[in-house]
DNA sequence: AATTGTAATTGGAATAATTCTTGATATTGG
DNA sequence: CCAATATCAAGAATTATTCCAATTACAATT
């Protein structure tokens, strides 16, 4: 589907403020970027094509928007191993498996109405406040 | 419970070799220390304590060792966020709590007979190897 | 016990991702 | 409009980890 004004093609629109936090243009392309290429890309990833449309931004920025992203709660940050960390704006609780082959990382989500507490003994008293679940893998070939 | 021969105070009888690695004195003293210091140390909590027996060792014979350790599978490594690797010779599929609070890492064993896939939604085909589960969090204060 | 080939170890340099710092810019509230 | 605050850019600094080249240890064989 596309846009049929070419003024404004098919694009995300982004609010001045989210969650308390000020929508700076840099911001915004970040965002936007991240919304609309959803194959959690690193900040570097972003950098490069933030860089179509604000020429002079820089890495450094591109960190700092998506720190101030994630600290609102606004895209979440996944990290592989020791990988460079990625971003992704699906904030439904959900993991993330990812494809040795190709690389290519896949959402996971819950069944609905599962939690992990279901599965894990979780020692009494914690209160669990961020969850990360990551798969490693490859798609059985037949 | 403390052995009564001092000759032989209580320690790990460490086999010389574990799934085809040869272990060497170095890979020994590594392996000694996860399994004596079983709270998740890095790789330079190790070096510091495996100084105190072998003075020479270098930190990247640490490294060396952990990764073949870990590619043998007689230990795993654990990413929390982007920190500092560490390792535990825990094997059992299990998850780790990091309280926020004091730094302490839990290990979390899964209910008897419970798999991830009871809650999730795997993509179809996909054969998992490796699986982490992180979860942050702090103790209720009541 | 010497020899030889292989694997392991060392110590330091190199790397890569990220964070920090500083000065310049922009934005908001008064 | 002005002051206070937040953000940005550029590059330096940091940190964990890996790489590399030179030595050393080990195991098998003679």
């Amino acid at each position: 589907m596309v846009s049929t004004n070419p003024e404004t093609p098919a694009e995300i629109e982004i609010p001045e403020e989210i969650s308390g936090l000020r929508m700076t243009r840099q911001r915004q392309e970040v965002y936007r970027t991240l919304m609309q290429q959803r194959n959690h890309p690193t900040a570097n990833d972003v950098f490069m094509r933030v860089k179509d449309r604000l020429p002079n931004i820089s890495l450094a920025t591109v960190y700092n928007c998506l720190e101030a992203l994630v600290q609102h709660g606004i895209i979440r940050q996944v990290n592989f191993e020791r990988e460079s960390s990625r971003y992704c704006p699906n904030l439904s609780e959900h993991g993330h498996f990812h494809d040795e082959v190709t690389g290519v990382i896949h959402d996971v989500d819950f069944k609905p109405g599962a939690s992990l507490a279901d599965v894990l003994n979780l020692p009494p008293g914690a209160v669990i406040e961020d969850v990360e679940i990551t798969l490693r893998g490859k798609f059985a070939t037949a």
